[in-house]
This record gives structure tokens, C-alpha cells and sequence, in this order.
RNA sequence: CGGAGCGUAGCGCAGCCUGGUAGCGCGUUUGCUUCGGGAGCAAAAGGCCGAGGGUUCAAAUCCCUCCGCUCCGACCA
């Protein structure tokens, strides 16, 4: 224990012994840090010498708890929008958590590697999202007018690095992997580190020789992810997500639920599906679950100015679902018609797949107003203007009849409409076509699922060869033949995830650091950093838990001790030991866990002060 | 990209409408008294009032332009 103080000290002050010549002794590194931290640069510190600064109030421009909290607790700070600073509290949960992701990947068995930040333009243009990416990527010239973009992502880069180091199938498998920072262009950067311009990400892409290989890729990778979100103290829950242009691609995204997260999410309690509202599909009964109503001639009502559902349904006394919202969609440069019930919202993800589709988007108002002969907002089934116009439907509507819809005719809706009778609308044209809701019944077991919100802190994805063919990235197998590879890539976003852990843990007092990811697992309040008893415990215990591989902060600031206890609970560390002159008396020092109350306080001999910190650290 | 709001000390804000040369709270520094859940008193430091231009004897305040930030929206008929 001697020798361990010595350790402390000498990094808490430069040596006191200059050489001969008048310059400094060198400080000694220390060897437990170096050989088992070595990641780190030191395990202990004293919050005088920390330039922790935390706040009183929140900041102005926080909107969310952990915002404010990341903050408050003097973790980041704003440097414009979308950018942040990491202060040394802020840097040491983002080192523990890359360090956790590090060794994830590595047991995984991938390889670690880092590739630039600017990547050049030539990259992108090989896969065509020099364009496609839009303006979402920030990009810059060289003085030789050469272009670049700072990397969003690194598909390309990783891609074109395969296809220069592999050339036989021996190589393969392969998964490559970099913490790197990542720059989006976004357009409302938001939520501090949620959504930001700048933030720090984990990518990984792997390369198979053939398509079981990339399955069990993915998986690796999947399962890999699961460690990850468990080591850092979150509840994660894998869901399955749209592969977007990559066409049926299997993917998934690990969400942190979170009543403050940008994503909703469909949850079946009963069997356990989980899929983002982009992917998230319903089940219908075959007729619709219209059957049994009465058949009447429609009739043309006028409703002048009544354009929305909403307007008109108020108009006519209704419910919603009384009505067909028709929408206009151009879709690979097609006009197509999309009717939904009056209540539901269309879902552009599953109408580009029912169509086959590249593209899809809602039509302009001339388009139509040329296809259907009303203006939005009275357009519907019935006979349109453009006799050819394809129509598709949402399967809860088939065999729908007495409902409302828009008469192609400004001002006019029709009412009595039997679908089947007085549409075009075949038995092809209905499809789930609808952003799920609460209460929609599941595809898989036919219970009603629940709507929650995610922040998205992972993904894992089969690309398939859509980057390999680009760049022709190939290997030969045994028999010479040369094969484009085939990959996935597996993001997580570190900065993220640092924030997610924030809003998942904490209450009104301030964040509850898992002890995986805190900052510093424990703090030694020294309540009386002038009295040279209370301060020998206090450093004596700071050095021993130092010895067990503990990383520690003491208080030792001339601070009253209510000011203290509330900063310890603003930053969260895990575990607080408090001692003072009053303690010291009573017996020991008092030994409190972070996420219980007071009633659970333990109070420990001196002697038994790092067994009791160890116990409670779990 | 459209709309709204806001840029004043490290942080949170007032002052602006009705022009007269800058204030409050927190934090920081010093002293005294306090001292187990964000203490009290006394003193002090700290600001080109986002930038540029205009009006005026005089501009944080009025006008114009630009920049930055925040929120809402981006056409669901």
C-alpha cells in the first residue's frame, strides 16, 4: 500500500528532485497503468486538478435529459452546432466504451485499421454516391481543385483496401474494422451528441467468399454487437430494419428504447417481433375485414374547401376511417394512385417494394391535377381523369364498400364507394401499404403490437456485392476462378451511444454511470481535505483501490459537503465513499452506491473500506 | 429549403417597445463567519451588447445586409 501511494503521488506532482543540470526529474510511469490500462493515462485524480466544471443550470439550448445532463455533468461542450468538445470526463466514457467496442471486435476476430477521414472523390464516383449521397456529405477541394469528401462512412475506402490486399480465397473470411470520426452534413443536427455533424463511429465490413460465409458474418457480427450494448450497461434490442436500395438485404438495428428517441419501432409482445416503422408489416384478414356491408349507389356530395381528411370528415361529421385518403405518387417517374384509410399514414418503404420500384415520392400538384382532373385534396378511385392510371390499394380496404372519397371533381367527395364494384383495384393492387400503429396485429403471430421509440446506436448489414462489383473486387478460388466478394458492414455509432447511455440511466439528480462506461468508478468525497487524518484515508484508500485496478476520483476541493454530494450525483459515479472527521469517529467511512438511496449506505471500517467499495462496484 | 424566435460577462438571463454610453443570478478571485445534501456577509475581476453598414448630437436599443444558434414545418390530399 506504500509503495502504491508512492505510485499516486508521483503522478499527482512532478518529482521534487531536479537533476543536476536544473531540469526536472522525469515523473516515472506507473506500472500497474501502463501494463493493464494501458489505454489509459492515469487511474486516479484529484478533482482540483481535473478541470471538472460542472453547472448549476441547464443549458439553454438542451431539449432532452441527457443533453442537458451531458453538459451539466462537464462532459462535452458545444463548440457550434452539431460540434462538440470532449472535456476529460466526457473523453474518458468515450475511451471506455471504444475500449469495450475494441475488444468486441477483436474477440470477433476482426482487424483493426484506420483509414482516412478525406477521402477522394474518385472512391465515390465508383459507386455513384459522389451523387447519390447529395448533399448529406460535406465536401472540399485541394488547392489542385481535386475533390474530396470528408467520410460519412467508409464503404468505398474499406472496399477498394479488400480488393488491393485480397486475392485468395485462403484470405477469406475477412472483417475489417476502425473507430473513426464521421462527418454528416446534416440538416438539423440536434439533440447534442444524438444527431450531430461530427460524431464517432465504429465501422466494420466484412468479406466471404460466398453467401454462407457472409450469413455467418452477419451473425458474428450480430452477436458481437449484443456484447457490446451489454458491457456498456443498455438494454439494446436488435429489430429488423429496410435494406433500402440494397433490396432485400438482411438487416438489423440495435435500439436503446427511449422515450426520447427519433425512431419508432413496432414490438410484439407476444412472439417477440421487433422491426422500425419503415419495415414493420401487418397483418390483414384476407377479405379486408369488410365484410357484411350494405351496398348503395354512391352519390356525389359537395364539400367546398374541405380538402384534408380531417376537414372533411369534421365537415360531414365522420370518423376518420369513414374515408379513402387517396395520394398522388410518382414513382420511377410513373403517376400512380395510393389509397389508404382515411386514418392511416402510406408507407413509402413498403409502397417502392410493392412496386418495384427505385423511386418513389409524392406527385407534384400539376401531375396531379393532369392524372386526375381535381386538385389535391379531392382526388380518389373513382374513374380519374387519366383512364390508364394505376391504382394500389392497402389491404384493409379490400372489399371495402360505403366509403368516402375524393370525386376528381374540386370542391366534390363521393360517398356509398364500393371498391370492388366501383374501382379499377384488382386483387394484385391491395398490399400492406401502411405505417403500422399501435394495435396492429402482427405478421408472425397475430397479436396486437406496441409502438415504442429507439435511439439508434447500432447496425449490422449484408451489402451482398453491391461495393465488390463496383471496385470488381475479386479472389480466386481453388480452381483459379476469380469472384466478386461478398460483404456486410456493421456500424456503431461510440459518441452516440455514449449519450444513449445517459438517457437510458439517470434520474433527477443526474446520471447513473454503469460502472463499465463511468468516468471513474468511484469517488472519495474528502469532506475535510484541510484535516491530515481525513485526508491520509481518504488518499490511502485512493491508492489501495488504484492497486486493484480501480479508477478513482477524490473531491478534495474546499467544498461544503452538500455541494459535493450534488455534484457526485450530477456526474454519477457509480460508487461514493465519503470521508470525514464525523465518519472517522463513528467508525469508518460510508460506502453508498450511485443508484440507491441513502437507507443503503454502508459504513465501513477504514481496514474494510476497498473490500466494501469492491463489493459494491459488484 | 420554408416559417418563427434568439445572439448582451464562463453559464442562465434582464435591459430593446419609449435611443442618453450596461445590469441581475450562478460561477470565478480575496477576506471573515459557517460547515453532512448546491451557506451568509463584505470586497473584486470579468463585456467592441454576433459582424458590417445606415439614421442620429448620441445606438445594446431604430433601419438595412450578413453570420451564427434554437424550435417548428417540408406539401399524407
Amino acid at each position: 500500500m506504500t509503495e502504491r501511494r508512492g505510485v499516486a503521488s508521483e503522478r499527482a506532482t512532478p518529482s521534487e528532485q531536479p537533476r543536476s543540470d536544473g531540469t526536472p526529474a522525469p515523473t516515472k510511469p506507473s506500472v500497474a497503468v501502463s501494463a493493464t490500462f494501458f489505454w489509459y493515462n492515469t487511474r486516479t485524480m484529484k478533482w482540483t486538478k481535473s478541470l471538472i466544471q460542472t453547472l448549476r443550470e441547464n443549458p439553454g439550448d438542451a431539449e432532452i435529459d441527457s443533453h442537458k445532463l451531458l453538459i451539466r455533468a462537464g462532459l462535452a461542450r458545444k463548440v457550434a452546432g452539431g460540434l462538440y468538445s470532449y472535456l476529460p470526463l466526457g473523453m474518458r466514457v468515450l475511451r471506455k466504451i471504444q475500449q469495450i467496442v475494441r475488444e468486441e471486435m477483436d474477440r470477433a476476430g476482426a482487424l483493426e485499421i484506420v483509414s482516412p477521414i478525406l477521402q477522394p472523390a474518385e472512391l465515390w464516383r465508383t459507386t455513384g454516391r459522389w451523387d447519390t449521397m447529395g448533399p448529406n456529405m460535406f465536401k472540399l477541394r485541394d488547392r489542385g481543385e481535386h475533390e474530396f469528401a470528408l467520410g460519412p462512412t467508409a464503404e468505398e475506402v474499406f472496399t477498394d483496401l479488400a480488393k488491393g490486399l485480397v486475392s485468395s480465397y485462403r484470405q477469406l473470411p475477412v472483417t475489417i474494422y476502425q473507430i473513426q470520426w464521421k462527418f454528416r452534413d446534416e440538416t438539423r443536427p440536434r439533440f447534442g451528441l444524438m444527431r450531430s455533424k461530427e460524431f464517432l463511429m465504429k465501422d466494420a465490413y466484412s468479406f466471404d467468399a460466398d453467401a454462407e460465409g457472409a450469413d455467418k458474418s452477419y451473425w458474428n457480427m450480430y452477436h458481437a454487437y449484443e456484447r457490446i450494448y451489454e458491457r456498456c450497461g443498455l438494454k439494446a434490442v436488435a429489430v429488423q430494419a429496410d435494406g433500402g436500395d440494397m433490396g432485400d438485404s438482411l438487416t438489423h438495428e440495435f435500439h436503446v428504447l427511449a422515450d426520447a428517441g427519433e425512431d419508432g419501432i413496432a414490438f410484439c409482445e407476444g412472439c417477440g417481433y421487433a422491426a422500425n416503422l419503415e419495415k414493420a408489416e401487418r397483418r390483414c384478414p384476407a377479405d379486408g375485414g369488410n365484410a357484411g356491408a350494405e351496398a348503395r349507389n354512391f352519390e356525389a356530395v359537395h364539400t367546398p374547401n374541405a380538402k384534408t381528411i380531417e376537414e372533411v370528415a369534421a365537415f360531414m361529421g365522420l370518423p376518420a376511417d369513414a374515408f379513402v385518403k387517396s395520394l398522388v405518387y410518382v414513382a420511377d417517374g410513373k403517376p400512380v394512385m395510393v389509397c389508404v384509410p382515411g386514418d392511416r399514414d402510406v408507407n413509402d418503404v413498403k409502397l417502392k417494394r410493392f412496386l418495384g420500384a427505385k423511386t418513389v415520392g409524392l406527385a407534384d400538384f400539376d401531375t396531379v391535377l393532369k392524372v386526375t382532373g381535381a386538385n389535391a385534396g379531392f382526388v380518389g378511385p373513382v374513374s380519374p381523369a387519366d383512364a390508364s392510371l394505376r391504382i394500389v390499394a392497402d389491404a384493409s380496404l379490400k372489399g371495402a364498400t360505403g366509403r368516402i372519397v375524393g370525386a376528381n371533381k374540386d370542391d366534390f367527395h363521393l360517398r356509398d364507394v364500393d371498391l370492388a364494384r366501383d374501382t379499377k383495384i384488382g386483387d394484385a393492387d391491395f398490399s400492406d401499404l401502411v405505417v403500422v400503429r399501435a394495435g396492429d396485429v402482427c405478421p408472425k403471430c397475430g397479436k396486437p403490437m406496441v409502438i415504442k421509440r429507439g435511439i439508434e446506436v447500432g447496425q449490422v448489414f449484408k451489402l451482398g456485392t453491391k461495393y465488390s462489383a463496383a471496385f470488381n473486387a475479386v479472389y480466386k478460388n481453388d480452381k483459379l476462378e476469380e469472384h466478386v466478394m461478398i460483404m456486410g458492414c456493421y456500424g456503431v455509432g461510440v459518441s452516440r451511444t455514449l449519450q444513449a447511455v445517459i438517457e437510458q440511466s439517470h434520474d433527477a439528480n443526474g446520471i447513473i454511470w454503469p460502472a463499465s462506461v463511468a468516468p471513474y468508478q468511484v469517488i472519495i468525497e474528502n469532506l475535510d481535505p484541510g484535516n491530515a487524518e481525513v485526508t491520509k484515508v481518504a488518499d490511502g484508500l485512493e491508492a489501495e483501490l488504484e492497486a486493484a485496478g480501480i479508477d478513482v476520483l477524490v473531491d478534495d476541493r474546499e467544498e461544503r459537503p452538500g455541494v459535493k454530494f450534488k455534484d457526485a450525483d450530477l456526474i454519477g459515479f457509480p460508487v461514493r465513499v465519503v470521508v470525514g472527521a464525523k465518519g472517522l469517529a463513528n467508525g469508518g467511512v460510508e460506502v453508498k452506491r450511485r443508484a440507491d438511496d441513502k437507507s443503503k449506505t454502508v459504513i465501513a471500517p477504514v481496514s474494510d473500506a476497498a473490500a466494501a467499495v469492491r463489493s459494491a462496484l459488484g
